[in-house]
DNA sequence: CGAGTTTGACCGGCGC
DNA sequence: GCGCCGGTCAAACTCG
């Protein structure tokens, strides 16, 4: 920062009529090279090499407070990956008849399996190393010995219940006008089916956006109230997400997260959470009154996220964007972090010359939100997951849909909706 | 012509 | 074993 008030304060000089005689910087050269031509071209020319000497400088700067950023992310992340880890075995010692009753059901997964669920990260991950040596600052070698002892045990047990894992499901309800909820996702019909009791029919979808990719979801209106819509989706990407499908994946897996962690005393039948400030936290960024509902059958967990909650007010409404290449996509829900900054923010930039400004702003907004609000370092660490669970695919993915001539637009291949127009979801 | 949708047929799980 | 029901398949159809 001192480096780029420094600049400022040289380029003020430099502007200054009478001034140009005495320079021994880097512009020098060009200056002297403009005031023997005594040309005017050549003198703009000189003013706009130092200044894009200086955007050079102040890029370098840039990148180093976002790597910066990035890097507290990343120690967050791994803080509340260790205290949930630290948090379940104690727990579990606590209550051995409790964690055998979870076994059975295979309810006692960690925050691994919500990862793996809508492709938020596995256990290779690409940043592995990076994360391992900022771990060992933050906790230790002692401390790191047990937690890679801990995250190898997860892997094995990860690898060991992946399909009752892929059978976990998150339900949504959301007023909606149209017959499909933007998720961010590409998706394709497979079949409809009226079911009995509902006379609106059921659609059934499979995630168009890898080969083979595993995702489906069930779309059915509500049977007593036709403007709630009712998605389920169940499975787990095995493809980058788009920015604006992982903002909703890191919404929805921290519902399933909460499920999943056995953080609830939920035995077998349903169990309704409100007010939780952790998965409120998380959950708010969908909708802030939100109510979840957990379920689980002997093979399929589900959480129900209902965003039809009556106490919202008339201005509480989901604003479900159609993200397009051109332009920045924003997010279909608001999340402190949105994209992966390494990455994503150059693109960006290149584009909206004010973006970068908005997110610096919005890191030291965000930066002192993380440390007054404890419970919105879980909400972080659920989008964060989404995003640094492969950044190297994540930022190609995002490269080649802003290359794209013909314009990417998750939202094409949802007749439902009418193009060129944001749709809503209503959060009553 | 390719991609996506529609729709009847088919399959497997589950309860009786 | 039988029938019901949810989920999936695949051929026909539609659309851009």
């Amino acid at each position: 920062m001192e480096e780029k008030s420094s600049l400022k304060n040289l380029l003020k000089e430099e502007e200054r009529p009478g001034n140009g005689t005495d320079h021994n910087t880097m512009g020098s050269s060009v200056l002297s090279l403009s005031l023997n031509n005594s040309g005017q071209p050549l003198n703009q020319m000189g003013m706009l090499r130092i200044k894009l000497e200086e955007a050079k400088k102040e890029n370098e700067i840039l990148k180093a407070m976002l790597t910066q950023v990035n890097e507290h992310c990343t120690v967050l992340q791994n803080r509340i990956l260790f205290e949930m880890q630290q948090h379940q075995l104690s727990s579990s010692n606590k209550n051995n008849n409790h964690q055998s009753q979870g076994k059975i059901q295979g309810l006692e997964k960690p925050v691994l399996h919500t990862r793996q669920f809508l492709n938020i990260g596995d256990c290779s991950s690409v940043s592995e190393g990076y994360t391992e040596n900022v771990e060992k600052k933050i906790f230790g070698e002692g401390e790191m010995n047990t937690k890679i002892a801990l995250h190898e045990a997860k892997c094995i047990e990860d690898q060991a219940s992946e399909v009752t894992c892929r059978r976990a499901k998150v339900s949504i309800r959301a007023r909606s006008d149209f017959s499909l909820m933007g998720d961010g996702c590409q998706w394709r019909k497979y079949g409809q089916k009226t079911a009995k009791g509902n006379p609106c029919p059921r659609a059934y979808y499979r995630c168009s956006m890898g080969t083979a990719c595993p995702v489906r979801k069930q779309v059915q209106r509500c049977f007593k109230d036709e403007t709630v819509l009712i998605t389920t989706y169940e499975g787990s990407h095995n493809h980058p997400l788009p920015v604006a499908a992982r903002s909703f994946a890191s919404s929805t897996s921290a519902a399933l997260n909460m499920f999943l962690s056995g953080s609830l005393t939920s035995s077998g039948g349903s169990t309704t959470l409100p007010n939780s400030p952790l998965f409120s936290s998380s959950l708010s960024s969908i909708s802030p009154t939100a109510v979840a509902t957990f379920s689980h059958s002997a093979t399929c967990p589900t959480v129900t996220l209902d965003l039809t909650h009556p106490n919202n007010n008339t201005n509480n409404y989901l604003h479900f964007q159609r993200a397009t290449t051109t332009t920045t996509s924003h997010p279909l829900f608001p999340l402190p972090l949105h994209g992966h900054p390494h990455e994503g923010l150059p693109l960006l930039c290149s584009k909206v010359p004010t973006f970068l400004d908005k997110n610096l702003a919005l890191v030291d907004v965000v930066s002192e939100a993380i440390t007054k609000d404890p419970s919105l370092k879980a909400a972080l660490f659920s989008a964060i997951s989404s995003l640094t669970a492969d950044p190297q695919k994540n930022s190609n993915n995002l490269s080649q849909h802003s290359k794209s001539s013909s314009g990417y637009d998750p939202c094409s291949k949802m007749p439902a909706i009418p193009p060129h127009q944001p749709y809503t979801t209503e959060l009553i």
